[in-house]
DNA sequence: TCAATATATTCTTTAAACAGAATATATCAA
DNA sequence: TTGATATATTCTGTTTAAAGAATATATTGA
């Protein structure tokens, strides 16, 4: 396997399998090397390469757990996509819904929070929330 | 240049170039080959088949204009990968408030103490793993 | 110590994907 | 029509990245 020192964080996220080793990570928290082997049925070489591809992106990190290497999503890389995806926010965002979605958020915070909000666009418009 | 029916959009997004384009096109909005060519500075044919890749996975799309074809960002590809990064937002996201909750339900833990606790992972701590 | 477990690494082979050069197609302008 | 412009496509060679098999390393437990 071919392996530049630090491979690009788009490249990484290329590998249909690394996605989905990252969306398990993302959904069970801290994992071994065998209990995602086991999860998604893949040869253990296979899944410790690509895993070798991620933590080199910096998007996992391992800690050392006896003779398990415990395997956790990293923020930062998966940030940086995000960021350069809201570059683009524009071409499907309307000023007009975020000013709507302020005062739903603002109407929500008033009468205590709903279960399950499926829109979890809400949060991004806080973050960079003005008009 | 190998060519799948519809790239996927993170490949589409590994290669640099096709960034810069699609970069290029956010901030200027609708430009011709020509002008991509003469902006990015790389060879025609190359651009034109970066093109085809961002166009063939829905990336860009394409007006005929006389003899030009006029290229722009199109939304929906991109607010995938969008889409995709917010399933991490808690990863980088403060506010972990309801999110901590849910993950100290599903935390039963039947392993021992993380050796090395890395920064925030101490309190929201799962088992790895089944085993 | 030895064996089992957990994971990483090193081969080899195959398949994409890229660049570059050459060429093809379509449209305008004279 | 003819020639120029704008862009796409095809071909070739090279690089890269993946899978799979085999093996290596580290750690625990008997």
């Amino acid at each position: 396997m071919a392996m530049p020192a630090y491979p690009d964080v788009f490249l990484a996220l290329a590998e249909p399998l690394r996605r989905e080793i990252l969306e398990l990570l993302g959904r069970r928290g801290r994992m071994g090397v065998t209990a995602i082997v086991e999860t998604l049925r893949r040869p253990q070489p296979t899944v410790s390469k690509h895993l070798g591809v991620l933590r080199r992106t910096g998007l996992v990190s391992v800690a050392k757990l006896g003779r398990q290497r415990v395997y956790a999503v990293e923020a930062a890389p998966l940030r940086a996509v995000h960021d350069w995806t809201l570059m683009f926010e524009r071409f499907w965002d309307h000023k007009l819904d975020r000013i709507q979605a302020r005062a739903e958020r603002a109407a929500r915070a008033d009468s205590g929070e709903p279960a399950a909000p499926t829109r979890r666009d809400i949060k991004r418009r806080e973050r960079d929330g003005r008009s």
